[in-house]
DNA sequence: TTCCGATAGCTAGGTTTGCTACCTGTTAAC
DNA sequence: GTTAACAGGTAGCAAACCTAGCTATCGGAA
């Protein structure tokens, strides 16, 4: 599917945060969970992927490491502690604004201005 | 509370067409009903609010009309057609996106790379 | 042999859009 | 007289995701 136009802003950072949440991944690994963990709706280009997670790099969330396997050269991330820690404020974040979205959207007529 | 950095991009239309849909509002009202609507987590700040208006309105998804109350103007927004149309369409898509990112973000370990 | 798709990585530049900071003005409270 | 709440506005910044394009390997199809 394609991308949402600007909906991911400030939520892709959770995503490949807890895209590595169970162990390391490289770039191209990462796409392809959150591909499939989200049934196709996040089909992102690699132009979104690799520069977010050179981002979080340089931001100390996960540290890269280069590797070659059968000539392909892959740079697997993983999780710093900041990273870990990150993820869960993030996670906390996400359900609040989630709550604060829905408890907007998903409701019939407003009470009356009072 | 403060705004979320980059968290609102592209959802922001939705949540002034949701204020909008039991009836026309003025801006600052608008940005009171998101404020108590959310239990104080959109406490967003009137140069996000007023040109936002002016930008759904010149979309045709609102249209504003200027009055006068107690010597305060007011320029008072409603739906359109397009407007509800564009309100059920993002509507639907939140719930999609909320859905994709909470089944990504709220899972123990992912299944092992298959 | 050549071509293409999948895998794997990267960058430059554009665009959108919310936020900061600032402004005008009225009414009511202190 | 001053402040706070109400009501509207603008200019310009900055984040960051997307588009478009690039290099390169490998396996299978044509």
């Amino acid at each position: 599917m394609k991308p949402d136009g600007q909906a991911l802003k400030g939520h892709l950072d959770l995503l490949l945060l807890a895209a590595l949440a169970d162990g390391p991944r490289h770039g191209y690994a990462v796409k392809e969970a959150l591909r499939e963990g989200s049934g196709g709706r996040f089909d992102l280009p690699t132009g979104t992927i690799y520069p977010a997670l050179r981002r979080i790099e340089s931001a100390g969330l996960v540290t890269g490491t280069w590797s070659t396997v059968d000539g392909r050269r892959r740079r697997t991330y993983r999780l710093t502690a900041a990273g870990r820690r990150r993820l869960h404020a993030d996670r906390d974040a996400w359900r609040e604004f989630a709550m604060a979205i829905t408890s907007i959207v998903e409701r019939g007529p407003w009470p009356a201005t009072t």
